[in-house]
DNA sequence: CCTGTTCTAT
DNA sequence: ATAGAACAGG
C-alpha cells in the first residue's frame, strides 16, 4: 500500500498547475524512494518527468510499487478543494482502483477525504539519458516566465543563445521582432562561465568535449583562478538550491551570489555556445512552474533537446523539448543502445 | 409614499448580487416595518425572502403598503452607478410607475439621481412556515461557499448530514467522490447540541413534536444540564448575530465562542440526526451571499426544504430549497391550510 | 493567511 | 457579462 503525507497542499496544486495543460494522464509511479510521474505531453513533443522524494515526504510509506494511474485533469479538481496549508495525505491500497486524497486543516476542524477514479495506463517507460549540456544557464524563474509571456507576443518560436557574456532570447513575427539579453551576474562570472562547473555532473568517460573545455579556457584565463574550490561550490549549491523551494529565509542559496541580495542573477556555465530554437507555446507551459521554485535551470546542447528543470524542497520536475529540427527521439533512445 | 435611506449602497449591492441570478423580477414589498421581497427562482425551485427591517434604515418612512414591482437586473445596473460608501435614497410617490434613486457621496459633493421604471408582478404571497428545524448549523458563510465550490466540481448534489460531532457534505460524481467534515468547535458544544435552543423560535401551538424532543432528550441526558440558561443564551446570541452583519468590531458575536479569537467555527444545534440531499446548483448559488454575513446558518429537518439564512446588519435573507426527494410544494402549502 | 482587487479567459 | 485566477495589501 502507499501512505503519503504531504505538508503542504500547496505544493501538490502548483504541480499541477504546471503540468496539467501539457499532460492529462499519466502514471504515479509509487515506489519506496518516492513518487514519480513520467509522460510525454498530449502532442508527444515534449517530455514531462517528476519526482518526489520520499524522503521530504512528511511521511511516507510504499511497500511495493504500483504505477497509480490518474487523470491529471480530475487531480486538480479534487486538489483545489484542499487550502494551501493543509496537510495531504495520498492513500492507496495495493489493489488500488482508486486513490484516497485526505485533506487536514492544520487546526485539525476540517476534514476532507476524497477519493480519485484510477485508470489503466500503458506506460512507455522513457529513458532519459543522464546527458552533459554544452551550456547551463540558471536564473529566476519569474523572469523566465516572463521572457516566455513577452516573446510569445511576438513570435511562435524563440532562439536561446548561450554565451560568456550572457544569454539572449529572441523571437520574430508578424508585429515585429524582440530580443531580451540577459547578462551574467558579476558574481557569477566567477563562479559560472567556466567549465570546472560542469565537471561535477560529467561522467569521467566522456572525454570528447574537453577539447573544447578548454578552448573555453583559454579565451579567459582570468576566470579560472579559483578552479578546485569551484567544483566544492558547485555541489554545495545544487545542495542548497534544493532546499530552497519556496522558503523565504533560505534566499541566498548561491554563496557567491553577486550582490548580497535575495537577487537570483543570471549563471551561465557554458561548455561551447549554443543557439538553439524552440516552440514558445512549450517554454511557456514549462514556465508556468515557476511558482514551485525561485530558479530555473536550462540545458542546452545543440541538436539536442531542452532540459528546463525545477528543484523545490520536495524533488525535481523536468521539461524536455527538442529543438525546432527535432532530434528528440533519436536523443532519447541514443542512451538505451 | 416611501423614502428610505441606507447608509451604505454596498448593502444593496451585495444584496443584488446575491439574488439576482436567482430571481430576476419580484416585488419590493414596501411597509411601515420595512421593505421585503419574496419570490420563488426562475425555475419555481427555490425560494428567496428578503427582508430589510425599517429600523435599520437610516431613515424609513412608509406611508402606505406599496408594492413595487422591479426588475432584478435593471436594479442591479442602476446600483451599479452608486460608490459603495454612497448613501442610497429609495423614493416612490403612492401612485409609483419608477422608483427613485439618489447616490449622495458621504461627502456631499457628488449627487446621482436615478429612476427606474417599475412594473406589475403579480404576486402569490408565499406563507413561509415558522418551522422548527431538527437541526441548525452555523458556520463561517465563506467556509460554506467554499464547500459548495469545492464539492461542485465533483457531483450535482450535496448531502448534508448532521450530527452532535459536527456536519459533513458529501457529493460524489465521475471524476471520485468527496466529503467535507465540520467539527463543532469546542465551545459551541455546550451550548449547541441540544434541544432548548429551539424552544425560543417554536410556536407555543406546535406541540406536535415535543415528543421528539423528549426523546432525543432522553438518548443524550448528558447535554441537557444547562438548559434553563441556554434559552437565554439563545436568544443573546441570536441578536448579536444579527448586529454582527459585517461590522468588523463585533467579531465576538457568540459568547461562547470557542477560543477568545475572532474565528466563527461550526455550532451544531441538534434535535435529531439529519441527513438531506440537495442540488449543489443552488447552493452555490445562495453563498453568493456570503459577502453580506460572516455567518450562515443552515435549518434542516429530515423531508423538509433546508433554510439557508443569512442575518446582516440590515434584515434577513434567506433561501428555502426542497431536497431532492420534494416535498417542497406541500410544505409551503401545509401551513396555509 | 485572508480579503479585496484586477485581469483574463470563457 | 460573469466567474475563476493571479496579485497586492492589511
Amino acid at each position: 500500500m502507499l501512505e503519503a503525507r504531504v505538508k503542504q497542499a500547496a505544493v501538490l496544486k502548483k504541480l499541477l498547475d504546471a503540468i496539467k495543460e501539457l499532460v492529462t494522464d499519466g502514471n504515479l509511479d509509487c515506489t519506496d524512494e518516492g513518487i514519480a510521474l513520467q509522460a510525454m505531453d498530449n502532442s508527444h513533443v515534449a517530455l514531462v518527468s517528476l519526482k518526489l522524494v520520499a524522503e521530504q515526504f512528511e511521511s511516507y510509506r510504499c511497500d511495493r510499487n504500483m504505477p497509480l494511474g490518474v487523470n491529471l485533469t480530475s487531480l486538480t479538481k479534487i486538489l483545489k478543494c484542499a487550502k494551501d496549508q493543509d496537510v495531504v495525505t495520498l492513500k492507496a491500497p495495493d489493489d488500488a482502483d482508486s486513490l484516497g486524497l485526505v485533506f487536514e486543516s492544520p487546526k485539525e476542524d476540517r476534514v476532507g477525504e476524497y477519493e480519485m477514479k484510477l485508470m489503466d495506463i500503458d506506460q512507455e517507460h522513457l529513458g532519459i539519458p543522464d546527458t552533459q549540456y554544452d551550456a547551463t544557464i540558471t536564473m529566476s524563474s519569474s523572469e523566465f516566465q516572463r521572457i516566455c509571456r513577452d516573446l510569445a507576443a511576438l513570435g511562435e518560436s524563440v532562439k536561446i543563445e548561450a554565451s560568456k557574456e550572457g544569454v539572449r532570447f529572441s523571437s520574430e513575427g508578424e508585429v515585429g521582432n524582440g530580443s531580451v539579453l540577459l547578462k551574467q551576474s558579476a558574481g557569477n562570472d566567477r563562479g559560472g562561465s567556466s567549465s570546472k562547473n560542469k565537471s561535477v555532473k560529467r561522467d569521467p568517460d566522456e572525454d570528447n568535449e574537453n577539447d573544447d573545455e578548454d578552448e573555453e579556457r583559454d579565451e579567459k584565463p582570468e576566470i579560472d583562478d579559483d578552479e578546485g574550490e569551484d567544483e566544492l561550490d558547485d555541489e554545495d549549491r545544487s545542495k542548497k538550491r534544493k532546499s530552497n523551494g519556496k522558503a523565504k529565509p533560505a534566499k541566498k542559496a548561491k554563496k557567491d551570489d553577486s550582490a548580497g541580495t535575495d537577487e537570483i542573477g543570471v549563471s551561465i556555465i557554458l561548455e561551447k555556445q549554443v543557439s538553439l530554437t524552440f516552440s514558445l507555446k512549450y517554454l511557456t507551459n514549462f514556465a508556468k512552474s515557476a511558482p514551485l521554485a525561485r530558479e530555473v535551470s536550462l540545458h542546452m546542447s545543440n541538436d539536442v533537446p531542452l532540459l528546463v528543470q525545477f528543484d523545490f524542497e520536495q524533488g525535481t520536475l523536468q521539461f524536455f523539448l527538442a529543438p525546432k529540427v527535432s532530434f528528440f527521439f533519436a536523443f532519447l533512445t541514443v542512451k538505451n543502445k
